[in-house]
DNA sequence: GCGACAG
DNA sequence: ATCTTGTCGC
Protein backbone atom coordinates (compact mmCIF):
# COMPACT_ATOMS: atom_id res chain seq x y z
CA UNK A 1 0.00 0.00 0.00
CA UNK A 2 0.85 3.73 -1.01
CA UNK A 3 2.25 5.83 2.00
CA UNK A 4 0.49 9.23 2.06
CA UNK A 5 3.12 11.75 0.77
CA UNK A 6 3.67 15.06 2.98
CA UNK A 7 3.49 18.17 1.18
CA UNK A 8 5.82 20.89 1.99
CA UNK A 9 3.19 23.74 1.74
CA UNK A 10 -0.69 24.16 0.84
CA UNK A 11 0.23 24.74 -3.39
CA UNK A 12 1.61 20.89 -3.18
CA UNK A 13 -0.62 19.79 -1.47
CA UNK A 14 -3.54 20.87 -3.86
CA UNK A 15 -1.52 19.85 -6.92
CA UNK A 16 -1.18 16.29 -4.95
CA UNK A 17 -4.86 16.07 -4.33
CA UNK A 18 -5.36 16.84 -8.00
CA UNK A 19 -3.31 14.44 -8.95
CA UNK A 20 -4.90 11.53 -6.76
CA UNK A 21 -8.16 12.35 -7.10
CA UNK A 22 -8.03 10.45 -10.30
CA UNK A 23 -7.49 7.33 -8.93
CA UNK A 24 -10.69 7.11 -7.15
CA UNK A 25 -13.27 4.27 -7.96
CA UNK A 26 -16.36 5.25 -8.53
CA UNK A 27 -17.90 2.06 -10.37
CA UNK A 28 -17.93 -0.15 -7.90
CA UNK A 29 -21.13 0.12 -5.75
CA UNK A 30 -19.04 -1.45 -2.56
CA UNK A 31 -19.43 -4.33 -0.11
CA UNK A 32 -22.97 -4.86 1.21
CA UNK A 33 -24.21 -3.56 4.16
CA UNK A 34 -24.45 -6.03 7.24
CA UNK A 35 -21.70 -8.27 5.61
CA UNK A 36 -18.21 -8.72 6.26
CA UNK A 37 -16.67 -5.70 8.64
CA UNK A 38 -16.61 -2.21 9.01
CA UNK A 39 -13.93 -0.22 10.05
CA UNK A 40 -14.03 3.27 11.89
CA UNK A 41 -11.13 5.68 12.20
CA UNK A 42 -10.58 9.03 13.73
CA UNK A 43 -8.16 11.07 15.55
CA UNK A 44 -7.47 13.56 18.44
CA UNK A 45 -4.99 16.21 18.93
CA UNK A 46 -3.09 17.92 21.26
CA UNK A 47 -1.29 20.71 18.85
CA UNK A 48 -0.21 22.06 22.52
CA UNK A 49 2.11 19.01 22.88
CA UNK A 50 2.40 18.50 19.03
CA UNK A 51 0.74 14.71 19.58
CA UNK A 52 -1.55 13.27 17.33
CA UNK A 53 -3.06 10.04 18.37
CA UNK A 54 -5.47 7.96 15.80
CA UNK A 55 -7.79 5.03 16.12
CA UNK A 56 -9.01 2.03 14.19
CA UNK A 57 -11.98 0.02 15.09
CA UNK A 58 -13.04 -3.25 13.19
CA UNK A 59 -16.84 -3.86 13.80
CA UNK A 60 -18.55 -7.08 12.50
CA UNK A 61 -20.83 -5.46 10.40
CA UNK A 62 -23.65 -7.91 10.69
CA UNK A 63 -24.07 -7.31 14.73
CA UNK A 64 -21.70 -4.17 15.24
CA UNK A 65 -19.82 -6.33 18.15
CA UNK A 66 -16.12 -4.66 18.21
CA UNK A 67 -13.67 -7.28 16.67
CA UNK A 68 -10.34 -5.58 16.45
CA UNK A 69 -8.97 -2.39 18.16
CA UNK A 70 -5.43 -0.27 16.97
CA UNK A 71 -4.21 3.19 18.15
CA UNK A 72 -1.10 4.79 16.77
CA UNK A 73 0.70 7.77 17.83
CA UNK A 74 2.21 10.39 16.13
CA UNK A 75 3.45 14.29 15.86
CA UNK A 76 1.26 16.96 13.78
CA UNK A 77 2.79 16.81 10.87
CA UNK A 78 0.21 19.68 8.69
CA UNK A 79 -2.15 22.18 9.69
CA UNK A 80 -5.56 22.58 9.74
CA UNK A 81 -6.71 24.05 6.71
CA UNK A 82 -9.99 23.33 5.47
CA UNK A 83 -10.23 21.39 2.14
CA UNK A 84 -6.30 19.66 2.99
CA UNK A 85 -8.02 17.97 6.14
CA UNK A 86 -6.40 14.87 5.27
CA UNK A 87 -3.06 15.41 4.97
CA UNK A 88 -3.30 16.47 8.52
CA UNK A 89 -5.08 12.96 9.48
CA UNK A 90 -3.68 10.32 7.49
CA UNK A 91 -0.40 10.11 8.36
CA UNK A 92 -1.25 8.14 11.76
CA UNK A 93 -4.11 7.16 10.59
CA UNK A 94 -2.67 4.70 8.38
CA UNK A 95 -0.44 3.60 11.23
CA UNK A 96 -3.32 2.32 12.99
CA UNK A 97 -4.85 0.64 10.36
CA UNK A 98 -1.33 -1.23 9.20
CA UNK A 99 -0.69 -2.49 13.17
CA UNK A 100 -4.24 -4.43 12.46
CA UNK A 101 -4.52 -8.18 12.03
CA UNK A 102 -8.02 -8.38 10.41
CA UNK A 103 -9.28 -7.41 6.99
CA UNK A 104 -10.94 -3.76 8.20
CA UNK A 105 -13.52 -4.36 5.11
CA UNK A 106 -15.33 -1.11 4.79
CA UNK A 107 -13.14 2.09 6.14
CA UNK A 108 -16.08 5.07 7.91
CA UNK A 109 -14.26 8.32 7.94
CA UNK A 110 -15.36 11.39 10.32
CA UNK A 111 -15.16 13.50 7.37
CA UNK A 112 -15.94 13.78 3.50
CA UNK A 113 -15.20 11.66 0.70
CA UNK A 114 -16.37 13.39 -2.76
CA UNK A 115 -17.94 15.99 -1.15
CA UNK A 116 -14.68 18.41 -1.08
CA UNK A 117 -13.59 21.69 -2.96
CA UNK A 118 -11.62 19.21 -5.09
CA UNK A 119 -13.52 16.08 -4.75
CA UNK A 120 -11.00 14.51 -2.92
CA UNK A 121 -11.73 14.76 0.62
CA UNK A 122 -10.52 12.24 3.48
CA UNK A 123 -12.46 9.74 2.95
CA UNK A 124 -11.73 9.19 -1.12
CA UNK A 125 -7.63 9.93 -0.02
CA UNK A 126 -7.90 7.11 2.53
CA UNK A 127 -9.55 4.77 -0.01
CA UNK A 128 -7.03 5.42 -2.45
CA UNK A 129 -3.96 5.09 -0.86
CA UNK A 130 -5.25 1.86 1.10
CA UNK A 131 -6.93 0.86 -1.59
CA UNK A 132 -9.91 -0.33 0.61
CA UNK A 133 -13.38 0.68 -0.20
CA UNK A 134 -14.42 3.68 1.85
CA UNK A 135 -17.41 6.60 3.22
CA UNK A 136 -16.94 9.88 4.42
CA UNK A 137 -19.68 10.83 7.35
CA UNK A 138 -19.79 14.04 8.48
CA UNK A 139 -21.42 16.07 11.13
CA UNK A 140 -21.70 19.33 9.33
CA UNK A 141 -22.29 20.32 5.84
CA UNK A 142 -19.20 22.18 5.16
CA UNK A 143 -19.40 24.47 2.11
CA UNK A 144 -22.13 22.81 0.45
CA UNK A 145 -25.84 22.70 0.53
CA UNK A 146 -28.80 21.14 0.63
CA UNK A 147 -32.69 20.80 1.10
CA UNK A 148 -33.90 19.76 4.74
CA UNK A 149 -34.03 15.90 4.19
CA UNK A 150 -37.78 14.47 5.72
CA UNK A 151 -38.13 14.48 9.58
CA UNK A 152 -37.70 10.58 9.66
CA UNK A 153 -35.06 8.44 9.95
CA UNK A 154 -33.95 6.96 6.27
CA UNK A 155 -34.52 10.23 4.88
CA UNK A 156 -32.23 12.32 2.96
CA UNK A 157 -31.97 14.78 0.53
CA UNK A 158 -28.93 15.90 -2.52
CA UNK A 159 -25.69 17.84 -0.78
CA UNK A 160 -24.70 20.17 -3.49
CA UNK A 161 -21.78 22.06 -4.13
CA UNK A 162 -22.06 25.34 -5.35
CA UNK A 163 -21.96 24.05 -9.21
CA UNK A 164 -25.28 21.91 -8.31
CA UNK A 165 -23.46 18.77 -8.68
CA UNK A 166 -24.90 15.90 -6.20
CA UNK A 167 -21.63 15.36 -3.68
CA UNK A 168 -23.05 12.97 -1.14
CA UNK A 169 -26.75 13.27 0.62
CA UNK A 170 -27.68 14.59 3.61
CA UNK A 171 -29.14 11.57 5.49
CA UNK A 172 -31.55 11.52 8.93
CA UNK A 173 -30.29 8.64 11.25
CA UNK A 174 -32.41 9.48 13.94
CA UNK A 175 -36.06 11.01 13.90
CA UNK A 176 -36.51 14.73 14.14
CA UNK A 177 -31.88 15.04 14.62
CA UNK A 178 -30.24 16.96 12.71
CA UNK A 179 -28.99 14.98 9.39
CA UNK A 180 -25.39 13.48 8.82
CA UNK A 181 -23.82 14.11 5.68
CA UNK A 182 -22.84 10.90 3.70
CA UNK A 183 -20.26 10.93 0.84
CA UNK A 184 -18.63 8.64 -1.26
CA UNK A 185 -15.30 7.25 -0.84
CA UNK A 186 -13.01 5.18 -2.99
CA UNK A 187 -15.32 1.31 -4.41
CA UNK A 188 -18.40 2.36 -3.27
CA UNK A 189 -21.68 4.09 -4.50
CA UNK A 190 -23.53 6.89 -3.28
CA UNK A 191 -26.84 4.59 -1.95
CA UNK A 192 -24.42 1.67 -0.53
CA UNK A 193 -22.66 4.30 1.29
CA UNK A 194 -26.26 5.70 2.56
CA UNK A 195 -27.22 2.05 3.69
CA UNK A 196 -24.43 1.01 5.08
CA UNK A 197 -24.81 4.43 7.43
CA UNK A 198 -27.96 3.77 8.13
CA UNK A 199 -26.96 0.37 9.66
CA UNK A 200 -24.23 1.55 11.85
CA UNK A 201 -26.68 4.20 13.30
CA UNK A 202 -29.36 1.75 15.27
CA UNK A 203 -29.38 4.13 18.20
CA UNK A 204 -27.06 7.18 18.02
CA UNK A 205 -26.92 9.92 15.17
CA UNK A 206 -23.70 9.03 14.15
CA UNK A 207 -21.90 5.87 13.36
CA UNK A 208 -21.09 2.98 16.20
CA UNK A 209 -18.02 3.17 13.99
CA UNK A 210 -16.68 6.54 14.49
CA UNK A 211 -18.41 6.73 18.38
CA UNK A 212 -16.08 3.67 19.03
CA UNK A 213 -13.22 5.44 16.94
CA UNK A 214 -13.44 8.69 18.32
CA UNK A 215 -13.66 7.12 22.30
CA UNK A 216 -10.31 5.32 21.91
CA UNK A 217 -8.22 8.22 19.94
CA UNK A 218 -9.27 10.40 22.57
CA UNK A 219 -7.75 7.68 25.42
CA UNK A 220 -4.62 7.02 23.36
CA UNK A 221 -4.05 10.66 23.01
CA UNK A 222 -4.93 11.38 27.21
CA UNK A 223 -2.56 8.44 27.78
CA UNK A 224 0.17 9.51 25.44
CA UNK A 225 -0.08 13.10 26.87
CA UNK A 226 -0.18 12.08 30.33
CA UNK A 227 3.38 10.16 29.23
CA UNK A 228 5.05 13.57 28.38
CA UNK A 229 3.47 15.65 31.09
CA UNK A 230 4.49 13.05 33.56
CA UNK A 231 7.45 10.08 32.49
CA UNK A 232 8.56 7.68 34.59
CA UNK A 233 10.93 8.59 37.08
CA UNK A 234 8.96 12.19 37.38
CA UNK A 235 8.11 13.24 40.83
CA UNK A 236 5.24 11.02 42.19
CA UNK A 237 3.67 13.41 44.45
CA UNK A 238 2.75 15.99 41.53
CA UNK A 239 5.24 18.71 42.76
CA UNK A 240 8.04 20.04 40.61
C1' DG B 1 -8.75 41.55 -0.47
C1' DC B 2 -11.81 39.42 3.45
C1' DG B 3 -14.35 35.93 5.65
C1' DA B 4 -16.08 31.02 5.76
C1' DC B 5 -14.70 26.59 6.00
C1' DA B 6 -14.70 18.63 7.17
C1' DG B 7 -11.62 17.83 11.79
C1' DA C 1 -10.53 19.60 16.74
C1' DT C 2 -10.58 21.89 21.64
C1' DC C 3 -11.91 24.93 25.81
C1' DT C 4 -16.06 23.13 29.63
C1' DT C 5 -20.91 22.04 34.60
C1' DG C 6 -24.74 21.04 35.14
C1' DT C 7 -28.85 19.55 33.42
C1' DC C 8 -32.99 17.80 30.95
C1' DG C 9 -34.74 13.41 29.27
C1' DC C 10 -35.30 8.39 27.95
Amino acid sequence: MKTIRTPADEAEARALQDELRGLVVRDEPGPPPGTGRVTGVDVAYDDERDIVAAAAVVLDAATLDVVEEATAVGRVSFPYVPGLLAFREIPTVLAALESLTSDPGLVVCDGYGLAHPRRFGLAAHLGVVTGLPSIGVAKNPFTFSYEPPGTRRGDSSPLLADDGEEVGAALRTRDGVKPVFVSVGHRVDLPTARAHTLRLTPRYRLPESTRHADALCRRALREATAATAAPPGAAPDGRE
